[in-house]
DNA sequence: AAACCAATCAACCGCTAGCAC
DNA sequence: CGTGCTAGCGGTTGATTGGTT
């Protein structure tokens, strides 16, 4: 307890204590009129609750007071005991294992902190939500992703295993019932390529995922710029297409993938009109809150009716699943994460199988909103410009765009900047573990590069091993979009990924063709150069288990 | 030393699902 | 089926603490 003020009151509570201004005064009194006291419990109250409880058990909480004088409400009653008294409680901080534990659930379920602390004995759901908003609050401040991106990645993974394992791209309704509930209203975009052999019709549920990590990871404004940025670049580039003719004389552009009707469809996809009006003028039209009927930024409790004010509420909900999904992460969120064999790399990648193969603009948002997550927070300011290469802002990036209106010129920058203002280089650091050294995700000088002012970091709560690095180096790096693209594993991926312009066209789709040529400058898409995206380090990725996810119930 | 600010935590409030009647 | 009660959940508030200026 932390109310010393009121641990000197050791007894039952005093008379003016009950006739303090923390009286309960609506639910106050009861039906025998006596008053019930609010605020902060003492010891003595305490004891009375524990006996009660000793001798009658839980629940009944509205008798308490009646069996035993105790002039609190069965309410505050039941909370107290839940949260302080009941035996077998964990006192003190999370343990690293338990925060890892805690994200991953939260990625899953949002904000169900209940269900969560089912899955953290002695832990209480009011103790895990106090942690996340306090988390939520610490990496806005830092301007860093409030997941980290392996877990965006194997609940995506997830995601489309669940709609494999349906035989189709196209999910379930239920699912999908459950996915819109929490994801903006985003219509099925069907996307044909010019490539027979890889036709398909892509029915992307990833709108939850973009919807959440647009969410927690880009402000409206910021993200209608890019997007209306990147479609009036493909439109742009589309309109040029004759520059780039291929040998059959169509043209390779990431645009050219999709009809014409699909390029409104896709920006429509993403909830907003604006691909139609490609006028970049008009960026700053839209806003969310003029998401009509989308109901999904307030974490799919509220109704569609329900819109305007509490869309515009900080909710930062999760990569949600049914709980019933439960399963779909025995098979990829805990082995990859908890076993020394990998078996992101056994199993079927379906996250890499589909984002290529199918070009998946859609996989491009993910990896989009998995590598250029916003800076959030109000600290944006203008010292941030200086803190390192982060250096233009959300606005500054069309305006880049307008500046980069070539190839050539953007080849003269030699610093690409992201459409929400990372440049390539750090916006991958900032999603993923930067140092060989050590420095994990949540690097405090990161936190600190990042957001230009001191912030409080993360607790640095995964201690690296040099054997764990061995292991980490054995394997993908999830966490790392450009892991995704590159190293043996593509081989294992039944060599869908053998053409990697694939990639860059739909990296291009969603970039933009100007950041996508600078992606083209790596080799294999992404510089495989471990020490230059710093994937030594892998602190994430070796969080030792608390426990498997298949033996949650 | 004082003022200020942010973080943390305990507790409350409103709402809802489940259940019994 | 409707009503009332209870337990539980999630959001929010307010007190306290600790750090910074």
């Amino acid at each position: 307890m932390r109310h010393p003020k009121n641990e000197i009151e050791d007894n039952l509570p005093s008379q003016d204590q009950t006739l303090s201004p923390l009286l309960d005064e609506d639910s106050g009194g009861n039906a025998s009129g006596i008053v019930l006291k609010k605020g902060p419990w003492t010891s003595a109250e305490d004891e009375i609750l524990i006996e009660y409880v000793k001798k009658h058990g839980e629940g009944n909480w509205n008798a308490v007071q009646k069996h035993s004088g105790l002039s609190r409400c069965g309410k505050s009653c039941r909370l107290r005991w839940a949260n302080h008294l009941r035996p077998n409680l964990k006192k003190g901080a999370f343990t690293a294992e338990e925060e890892h534990l805690i994200i991953e659930l939260h990625a899953k379920m949002g904000n169900k902190w209940a269900r969560m602390a089912a899955h953290l004995p002695g832990r209480t759901d009011n103790e895990i939500k106090n942690y996340w908003n306090t988390r939520i609050k610490r990496r806005q401040r830092a301007g860093l992703p409030l997941y980290p991106p392996e877990v965006c990645l194997r609940t995506w993974q997830a995601l489309q295993q669940t709609q494999d394992s349906g035989g189709s791209t196209i999910v379930d309704n239920d699912h999908h019932d459950l996915l819109r509930a929490n994801s903006y209203d985003i219509p099925d975009v069907t996307f044909h390529s010019l490539k027979p052999q890889s036709a398909l019709s892509y029915m992307p549920e990833l709108p939850d995922i973009s919807s959440c990590m647009l969410k927690r990871g880009l402000d409206s404004s910021q993200y209608c710029n890019f997007m209306q940025s990147a479609l009036h670049r493909q439109k742009r580039f589309r309109d040029s297409a004759s520059l780039f003719p291929g040998p059959d004389g169509s043209v390779k552009t990431p645009f050219h993938q999709f009809e014409d009707n699909s390029y409104s469809q896709a920006a429509q996809s993403f909830g907003t009109p604006f691909a139609v009006e490609s006028n970049p003028t008009t960026k700053n039209a839209m806003s969310f809150g003029s998401f009509e009927g989308s109901h999904s930024l307030t974490n799919g409790n509220s109704s569609a009716s329900q819109h305007s004010k509490e869309t515009e509420k900080l909710e930062l909900p999760s990569l949600q699943y049914p709980e019933t999904d439960l399963t779909s992460w025995d098979t990829t969120i805990q082995p990859a994460m908890f076993e020394s064999v990998d078996p992101f790399i056994q199993s079927t990648p379906t996250f890499v199988l589909q984002a290529t193969d199918r070009q998946s603009p859609c996989h491009s948002g993910l990896l989009e909103a998995l590598v250029y997550p916003k800076p959030m927070g109000p600290k944006n300011h203008p010292s941030d410009k200086n803190s390192n290469s982060c250096s233009v802002t959300p606005g500054d990036v069309t305006d880049s765009y307008n500046m980069a209106a070539s190839k050539t010129e953007i080849d003269d920058y030699t610093e690409v900047i992201s459409p929400f203002g990372h440049s390539t280089s750090s916006l991958f650091s900032e999603c993923t573990p930067i140092s060989a050294t050590g420095s994990s995700y949540e690097d405090p000088t990161l936190t600190e590069a990042f957001s230009g002012s001191h912030v409080k970091s993360e607790p640095l709560d995964h201690a690296w091993t040099p054997d764990r690095e061995k292991a980490a180096k054995s394997r993908v790096n999830f966490a790392r979009p450009d892991a995704l693209l590159t190293s043996d594993w593509h081989d294992r991926s039944s060599g869908i990924v053998e053409d990697t312009t694939n990639v860059t066209d739909a990296i291009s789709l969603l970039l933009g063709d100007d950041l996508a040529a600078d992606y083209e400058h790596f080799p294999n898409g992404i510089s495989t150069t471990h020490s230059a995206w710093g994937l030594d380090s892998c602190s994430w990725n070796n969080m030792p288990a608390v426990c498997h996810m298949s033996d949650l119930p």
